[in-house]
DNA sequence: CTAAGTGCAAATAATTTGCAACATG
DNA sequence: CATGTTGCAAATTATTTGCACTTAG
């Protein structure tokens, strides 16, 4: 159900823009395809360096750039806290605890209506790939109830 | 319609709480309450600077947070840029554009359906203060029609 | 008075950049 | 073999913290 890009959509897309591929390149775009959370910079470059202690964290900062501006990555931020990097996968949305910071994915279809009455009423069209909505998950909610 | 807290109720919050009401803590209030857009804590340190130019940018930053934690200001990241924040307002949604960054501000009542059909398949209570949405605004969305 | 709050300078943390050496297509 | 990439170190930027001094309640 979790169906997103694998590592060879990750190396096709850096191809077929005309950029080199690169071990650093393959090993952060493993690292990011085979995670199941949303890593931060700093993570990714700790997993890179276990196979390739070489690999800098400025190379790591230039490849993640590199694929968000190829839409095949994604950054988002929670709180103050390092910017955390995911691969896009088909239309889908977060969910972000604010008290315990857990992140839950969804499907698309949750935001069907929305995006109609957004469209509609704004124009807008919204980017599927990129909504984050913050709140309280079910476990943090009925614990804040308790107070 | 932009009936967001006023300088007196940031005043009074912090004096619920129990904080001491300085003169420091009124000016990052005034200038968050004046503001119409949404302030790095760099550009209010500056605003703060002008009626008051020994306030210091940690000062400030103290001061954020705890209007943060009384929940009367909350901050948001766009992109990589420093964080920006903004007194809390009714219950309301951001649309920001990817292409042209423009913002436009939406009422809480889009977001009813959404809201009701989180909290019911995933127990989320969406928080509406913190709503953001990337996508494209009407005019962006028909320039990259015609291309 | 007395703890909360502040200014300042120094410390962190995250990210960016310059540049010479290197490796991909 | 031409040029996109990289490693390293140094530079930037955003934010935090330690501490002695000030001030609101």
């Amino acid at each position: 159900m979790d169906e997103r890009l694998g590592l060879e959509d990750l190396i096709t897309a850096i191809r077929e823009s005309g950029g080199r591929v690169t071990s650093a390149k393959r090993a952060v775009a493993a690292t990011l395809a085979d995670a199941r959370d949303h890593l931060s910079a700093d993570e990714i470059t700790r997993r890179v360096q276990i196979g390739q202690p070489d690999v800098s964290p400025s190379t790591v900062y230039r490849i993640l750039e590199e694929l968000e501006s190829l839409g095949v990555v994604v950054h988002s931020h929670v709180g103050h806290a390092a910017a955390v990097y995911h691969v896009v996968g088909p239309a889908h949305g977060h969910l972000v605890c604010s008290r315990c910071g857990v992140t839950t994915e969804i499907a698309a279809r949750a935001f069907d209506g929305l995006s109609r009455d957004l469209r509609h009423h704004y124009g807008f069209e919204l980017d599927r790939h990129h909504v984050a909505l913050a709140g309280l998950c079910r476990q943090c909610r009925e614990m804040v109830k308790d107070l």
